[in-house]
DNA sequence: TAACATACTAAACACTGTTAATAAAAAAAC
DNA sequence: GTTTTTTTATTAACAGTGTTTAGTATGTTA
């Protein structure tokens, strides 16, 4: 029965490829510049066997977003574990969130800047497993982590994640959409807003 | 001489009704739902007429910000009108400018969340006279009168200005694009990021 | 009435995402 | 080893997109 793993094996390959194909491609030249056809030219196959392995280009767009926030969540991760004080954990990892979304605008797009139209996508991105919500869990445990320790007032680590979340986005897409806006020198931009949004929360 | 000045208003009437359409379509459909066909029919003319009147598809959205940036900029001036204290004025200019991208998520899109490909584009909006420009600009000088009031401390008016912008829109366009994800009462999220923005400040 | 400028449109180009029908290849059954 | 069945990939097509080119009316002027 060694015929039918090699062909599961096969067929997992090709989607990893597609993925990655499209991935590179959505990173390089944005997710709305690239056609199915494109990727199937990378990949040399026809336009048409793609759709035998994703239901249509918005499921590649939701594959691509897992990747990232998995991506995300790990580098959240590794941060942790070289911190001691989670205030400081939690300012390294708004800090890298950023600057992934300044070093990679076309990826930051993809995985927070597009909605995904068809609902079945927006319930697989609310799941409980999809790598969207583990991040974002994360990244509200930490919050409650300062809480705890009193390192932050006694507030609602919910509305505190929330909101340094959209702080966060809001400097990235700003800057992305916006790029030609005669920025302020955009470190010290990005240093006024993580001070008021951890001054109050201290505070 | 009265003909040609007829004829140059019918132009511009058409041009405005071929304006005000496209804003109602991007309005109600969302930007990338409205083909230059769809307008076309609904104004009741052929397609290419449209190109005899605005450049492109890009220049339609262009002129259609520039409107919402001048509504935005009116509501301003109608705050500042009614109001006595430089930061109350502020806080309500942001949280009209909040509910505005709540209540018109399609309108907001179309003027804070697309990149305009073209360059053309890009540099009209930078203009000093673009409404865009203007708007912004409004925004900075009640941040520097604060400032001047000595209500919030010696800071750079751009610095603040900039920061208090990315920080409403990093609220309005995740509620935008991540609009099933299970946000905390809006409200509650928007009040804790305005506190914390002005906290600082005053400090 | 003839010449001209303006306003408009039909047809086409080169794309897009996606589907239905079909061919090729591999595996299973006889 | 040949035939049937299943899996995999492709060709052709549909319905749509933004945009351009070439051509047609229409109203104005000479």
């Amino acid at each position: 029965m060694g015929i039918k793993e090699r062909r599961e094996r096969q067929k997992e390959f090709l989607r990893q490829e597609i993925l990655e194909t499209a991935r590179e491609l959505f990173v390089k030249e944005g997710f709305e510049n690239v056609s199915m056809r494109k990727i199937a030219e990378q990949i040399e196959y026809s336009p048409t066997t793609i759709y035998l392995y994703f239901k249509d280009k918005s499921e590649l767009l939701y594959a691509v977003c897992e990747e990232t926030f998995e991506t995300l969540l790990h580098s959240f991760e590794e941060i942790a574990k070289h911190s001691t004080d989670p205030v400081q954990c939690l300012e390294a990892g708004l800090r890298n969130y950023i600057d992934f979304g300044l070093k990679h605008p076309n990826h930051y797009k993809v995985a927070f800047m597009y909605r995904p139209e068809q609902l079945d996508n927006l319930e697989k991105f609310l799941s409980p497993d999809s790598m969207g919500t583990k991040a974002y869990s994360y990244l509200r445990d930490i919050v409650a982590e300062c809480v705890r320790q009193k390192k932050f007032k006694d507030i609602d680590p919910e509305i505190a994640a929330q909101s340094l979340w959209a702080a966060a986005h809001g400097l990235v897409a700003l800057f992305i959409i916006k790029c030609h806006f005669p920025w302020i020198d955009k470190e010290k931009l990005i240093n006024h807003t993580i001070e008021s949004m951890f001054s109050h929360l201290k505070a």
